[in-house]
This record gives structure tokens, C-alpha cells and sequence, in this order.
DNA sequence: ACATGCAGTTAACAACCGTTCTCTGGAATT
DNA sequence: AATTCCAGAGAACGGTTGTTAACTGCATGT
């Protein structure tokens, strides 16, 4: 099934991984909104036009770069919620895998928590999308676990989605962390943890007093 | 107290608002790092360099935008989080001065929500500080509930947090309504309100449950 | 009445931007 | 071996940007 690329294609793609690539670490000082075509080609290397044999514009490279940032995250997501254990934990579980990938991928976490927002609607759209589908496999997670026995329809899906904004507000903050000097790191990233750990525990007690 | 400006000074302070406005208008379609001084300047109808009468940079006009957004909100916050009334009255009734605000301010809560995590590091740390205070302030408003009598230090403090992330996350919510098609709004502002109705009640009963 | 202060103007600068058109060298196809 | 294809290069375009300097006119304080 795996085809050997081209000696033609193989070096298209990797020009095209270079322009993501430069792409994204000029962002960590600026939005995509401000990220000139320009810029991103000089960092690479290559002239300003080759730009325009990958992408059709910077909120193009945007919207690829969401697919990248977030495309990668649905198989983790599961094993994340999954209902094996005891609530304590897992709770513990997910907030760890959550600081293991900010440490992992900083670039795209912070990406995504600035374009989440941002002022290029296309990128904004393309998150909205993959936060949705990640609300709708958490749901399913969510589903086979006895506590929701019961739940009502649109029930599951706000706990979900619920939780997809607390994944994220938690990496957001352990990218506040890692943006710090580094001998306040491992307190900071103590408190983070700890305070994560809490806010996750009290959603796990209303979801288990929610049929009351 | 309070003396009349003359008429220098009150002049300054018009195009100063002027320019405030002019800019939180551009940066409905934008973010504010890739917002010229010359954009702002044109679209008031004043030189470029009158701007810098007023301000050092866009950063610095951004800063003065989060106070003009967040300063006059702390008056309101502790009455939509006041202990009056029933459980199910209150989460009703803050959601629906989150809906207002929202309605009557919405450049200002976009703006907030977009450069909260965006490519302007003053503007960033301004916000965190504002959004800070919030939750200090809906600390205290909480420890006068006899529901969290017997709480820890810390625990207040991560609820009340975790209330803020959570108006903002609904206002962001019905910011994204009004932005949307005006023959779907009714149905989408219902839609918003019942999840962020669910929410906040699942929050309440992981805090009523949270000494077990 | 006169001198000062200062918000806003005008003009000019070098640097940068996105986009178009033309060209080239080597891989891919025949 | 001859031909086609195409990723990337090069040059040029009109337009925009932030910033500086020197100015003007009017409200201000003496």
C-alpha cells in the first residue's frame, strides 16, 4: 500500500514541512494574522514564490497547521478519558499526559490556544471543527462509563465538552509555565498540577451527583 | 472633585477615545499584532503621527484597551456571583448578565477573548492580571456562602478560577451566536444558554459535594 | 497682551509587503 | 534518447509600513 514517493515529490514535501515548520516557530511572538509570506520562505530559505507551490496563503499554512497541531491528538484523547482505574487516578492519568505533550509539542499548544481566537476564520473554524470531534470521542468514552448510566441525550456532550475546555485551559497554563524562567518551573508546575487536579476532581463529583 | 478639562485637554481625550474605538473596530477581523498605527490613524481621519500623542505603540494602545474592557467589569462581577437566592436562580441569572454583556460589549469581549493567549506579551500579561483580580474577587464573594464552610486556602481560589475560565468561555460562546446568521440566533442563544445552564450546575454540585 | 506649551500636520525616509511574469534545471514520462 | 512537467529562482510592480524632523495654530499661564 505504501508507495516510495518520488525523488521529485519526496523533496516537494520537504520544503513544505520546512515552510510549517518556520512557520511555527515565528508564531511563538506573533499571531497569523501579522505572519507574512515573506517571513516564513526567509526563515526557510527558499525564494517568496515557492511559497505559493504549497499554499495558497499564510491562513492556508494555517489551517495545515491545525491539522498537524491537532490531527495527531485523536488516538491519545481515548486512552486520556478512558475508564480504567479509580476517578483519583485518572484524573491524575490524563493531567500528566496533558503536561507530557505541552512539554513534547510547546509550539502547538500554543498555536492552538492563540488561533482558538484568532482573527484568520478559516484557522478559527478549522479548530472549532477538531474541538468538536474531540468532544464527540470523549462522549463515547464517556458513555461506557456505569456513572452516566442514565444520562439524558445532550447531557453527555456538554460533560465533554466541558472537560475538552479544561484540557485545554490546563495545557495553556503549563505553557505559561514552560514560557517562564526556568528555576521557578518545577514549583509552577507543581501548583498547576495542583490546581488542575482539583478543578478535574470537582467536575468528577458533580458528574457523580448530576441524576440527584 | 471633579473639575472640568479645558477645552485642550478634553480635545485630547476625544481622539484618544477615538482612536481606542477606531482600533477595537479593525481588530473585529484581525488580531491586534498585525494592527498598524497607520490602519488606526486613517480610519479616525487624523495623521499618522498624532498617535503618538496618545500612545508609544499599538502594544501600549492594547494594554489601554483590556483596562477600557476589564476595568469597569469588577463592579458587576460580584453581583452576578452574589449569594442571593436559590442555586438554580443564580446560575440563571449570571448567565444572563453574561448574555447582556455580551450583547452590548461584544468588540470588547472578542478582543478579550483573542488576546488573552495572543502575539502580544504585554497585552497577554495585562489581561492575566485583570482576569486575576476576578477571581480573587469571586473568592471572596464565594467564602461568604455557608456552602463552603470549612473549605481549604487553596480550594476557593481554584473554584473561583474555574468560574472565570468559565464566563469566558461562555460569553466567547455567544459571541460566536451573534456572529452567526440572524435567523439562527433565537435558536442558538437557547442552545448556548441551556449548556452553559448544565455546566454551571454540574460545577455547583461538585462544589456542594466537595467536603466527602 | 504676550510668551509658552503642545495636539495635530506635512513631508520624506528606507524597509517591507503580496503578487505577477518569465525563466531554469532536473526529475518524470514516453 | 527525446519530451514534458514542475518546484523553485529571479526580477520587478505598486503599495504599505513605522519613524524622524520641522512646522503651524490655538489654548494656556503669566
Amino acid at each position: 500500500m505504501s508507495h516510495t514517493l518520488g525523488i521529485r515529490q519526496a523533496q516537494k514535501q520537504k520544503t513544505r514541512q520546512a515552510l510549517l515548520d518556520a512557520a511555527l516557530a515565528l508564531l511563538e511572538e506573533q499571531s497569523l494574522s501579522s505572519l507574512g509570506l515573506r517571513e516564513v520562505t526567509r526563515a526557510v530559505g527558499v525564494a517568496p514564490t515557492a511559497f505559493y507551490r504549497h499554499f495558497r496563503s499564510t491562513a492556508d499554512l494555517g489551517v495545515a497547521l491545525v491539522e498537524e497541531a491537532l490531527g495527531s491528538l485523536h488516538p491519545m484523547i481515548r486512552t486520556t478519558v478512558s475508564a480504567t482505574g479509580d476517578p483519583e487516578e485518572r484524573v491524575a492519568r490524563a493531567i500528566d499526559l496533558i503536561a507530557r505533550h505541552v512539554d513534547g509539542y510547546p509550539a502547538h499548544v500554543r498555536f492552538i490556544a492563540r488561533e482558538r481566537h484568532g482573527g484568520v476564520q478559516p484557522v478559527r473554524e478549522a479548530i472549532r471543527e477538531q474541538l468538536a470531534r474531540f468532544a464527540q470521542e470523549v462522549e463515547v468514552e464517556l458513555a461506557e462509563d456505569p456513572v452516566s448510566r442514565g444520562w439524558g441525550e445532550g447531557d453527555l456532550l456538554m460533560l465533554a465538552h466541558l472537560y475538552v475546555d479544561q484540557m485545554l485551559s490546563t495545557a495553556s497554563l503549563f505553557l505559561e509555565v514552560l514560557e517562564g524562567p526556568e528555576e521557578e518551573r518545577a514549583d509552577r508546575t507543581r501548583h498547576v498540577t495542583q490546581l488542575a487536579t482539583r478543578q478535574m476532581r470537582l467536575i468528577g463529583l458533580g458528574r457523580q451527583h448530576w441524576l440527584d
